[in-house]
DNA sequence: AAAGTATATCGCAAATATACGATTTAGTAC
DNA sequence: GTACTAAATCGTATATTTGCGATATACTTT
């Protein structure tokens, strides 16, 4: 059991729940805040800000590259991160187009709430 | 190890944390869109919808439930369940204002992306 | 080359999520 | 009452996430 039904959902569900699951820690949003703040960031300093250890932040970090949020590149001995425009803008509309489907639909009145 | 330290972060930041993994998984999706688009719904219905058991139906309406998105109110047998609209537009105003704030900050060049 | 600095990865422990079948609960119909 | 139906919960297996310390990697400085 527990093998992963997630394929069977369409790509569209699949890629906002991918995107959501981003999202789904606090030192994640609070990650992303930091890095528009400053635009420009290494880890060291997010690890200054958090409340976690250097290797959590890095694995935090990682998830949200995965996830394609933010951009990494290496600069010498440290690296930058800064967040990928693009793509945040792609889950961005993701996320609005979904919370638009719910809205007009919903419309009409509820029974229970 | 391995102590949550979710609560380490701004109460904002946990709770925009929270409803991003309530909408991690495709199937949580679907069954908000299922929900607005029939704007009542039974779970039955949406065991027939899914590729789910029954038992793992419950427990994401259950996750939606406890997350504040979805009320259900017992129906004679059944259960009926709708979207929770008040709380859904919390949760999308917490997403709007999220963006907007990463958006907004993000409008000085960046340094790699 | 050697030492230092910054970040990533490894290895592990614990917590949580996912999924199912089996069972329980709660109401309806007979 | 008993039988039926629908949904919730329990028990369990497996997968994934979270977190840390220790170690490895990679570049810089001396």
């Amino acid at each position: 059991m527990a093998i992963n039904k997630k394929e069977a959902f369409s790509q569209e569900e699949q890629a906002l729940a991918t995107m959501a699951k981003a999202l789904a820690h606090p030192a994640r949003i609070a990650i992303l805040k930091e890095l528009a703040k400053r635009n420009e960031c290494i880890c060291g300093e997010l690890v200054d800000v958090l409340p976690l250890a250097q290797s959590t932040v890095s694995q935090h970090l990682r998830e949200l590259k995965e996830a394609g949020l933010i951009a990494g590149t290496i600069d010498g001995p440290k690296s930058c991160y800064c967040i990928n425009e693009s793509a945040f803008r792609k889950a961005i509309d993701s996320f609005s187009s979904f919370f638009k489907e719910i809205e007009t639909r919903q419309k009409a009145a509820g029974c229970c709430s």
